[in-house]
DNA sequence: GTTGTAACTTTACCGTTGTCAAACAACATT
DNA sequence: AATGTTGTTTGACAACGGTAAAGTTACAAC
């Protein structure tokens, strides 16, 4: 049985309580005592070990964007697969979504904390892309920061927005069955997309080019 | 010169601030003092003309939420258009876009108010797109809630998002150079995914059926 | 003008929430 | 055992935000 005191342990506790209050219902939203009633312990101890809300929304946050192995922005060996990947990396992480999510609600145009590093990670995202378009893997007509967007579109939005999924599927966004439904859906989209993009951006030169690495 | 107390016209005054007030940082974080303020008078009135914050926020959903002549659901003549006409009528209300935001952020699995109504105007345009796959000008392999989820993902994601597509592509969301450039991808995007449907759902059966109706 | 009504303001209030400070209890060190 | 340190609880508080009720002013009807 673990010590009865451990600052650690509990600083981790109220971490994961927090995570899931402040997901769930935002900075304002969010209450303090809230939090401590789900880590079982006093208000009060939270703002000694962190220095207050705030504080301990940034750490929240810091925690949850933290670059991780999730993070892995390797691209799939086929490119149809684009978006259901990036989705099933998605769905792995609800509760980061639902800051996102709440992120895009609240910040208007402010700037938000760590949007250097992020765009940097994103950039790298997008590099990969334009180097599957100089392959001739990818339509190299479609502006890469646009397809980039439109992956992610394509697998944050049924989860993000679960009321207008329920509403158009009947089915939750987290659910599981939905979740299959939707990868599938997405692997369909991205064969139909993707599977002819050789032939279709040769189309041009009315021969198709002899295939070797990237010119 | 208006006369000094019109009880309409400040019921107007307060409503078109409240939306601003809470499109900009949600029911929680919003402030009646605020909304006081912006509309210059005593947040009193406001609890007055409505009956609380409740009861306010209520009044501006009902406003906004209320189906239009904008709602209009009709299917764009040539089914490539369907991601950026979709595109085009989000893009033009943007509150209403904030709305739909910090509901996704906040109502996890709860209902949605007028969620049956909203639901039924969803379940119409999902109608217009089987049509269209049974007139064979949309593919029939693709499940038609699910490529209705699609579309509204594309029109929605890069502005509801707007931090992810400033770091994406640089370009604010509501920005108008990034509006005319998403429109112009998702029209490539919808040529490249049901130009050729035709040919596609047909790829069963060998020989090609006879060109009827609209090519 | 008088009076009534409704728009608006002022004063006041109360519950909630985050925060601070002091008291307390467990553990380590000596 | 004595003592210092640190995790934890308790009590209290000040600020803030929404709300209620009373007071005041404009406008209309008579």
């Amino acid at each position: 049985m673990g010590k009865t005191r451990d600052s650690d342990r509990t600083r981790k506790r109220i971490l994961e309580c927090a995570v899931k209050e402040f997901s769930e219902r935002g900075f304002d939203g969010a209450r303090i005592s809230e939090i401590a009633r789900r880590a079982r312990l006093s208000k009060q101890l939270i703002h000694h070990h962190f220095r207050g809300k705030e504080a301990l929304f940034q750490a929240v946050h810091d925690l949850k964007f933290r670059p991780t192995t999730l993070w892995n922005e390797t691209l799939p060996p086929d490119p149809a697969d684009l978006f259901a990947e990036r989705f099933r990396k998605r769905a792995k992480d609800l509760d980061y979504l639902r800051f996102l999510t709440w992120e895009a609600a609240s910040a208007r145009n402010r700037k938000v904390p760590g949007e250097a590093a992020r765009g940097e990670r994103l950039a790298q995202y997008g590099a990969g892309l334009r180097l599957l378009q100089a392959e001739g893997r990818l339509p190299r007509d479609l502006d890469s920061r646009l397809l980039q967007l439109a992956i992610l579109a394509l697998a944050t939005y049924p989860m993000a927005f679960t009321q207008i999924t329920r509403m158009v599927t009947g089915h939750a966004g987290p659910d599981r069955r939905f979740q299959r439904e939707w990868h599938e859906f997405l692997r369909k989209l991205g064969k139909k997309l993707f599977d002819g993009t050789t032939r279709t951006i040769e189309s041009r030169s009315s021969a198709p080019r002899a295939s070797r690495g990237p010119g």
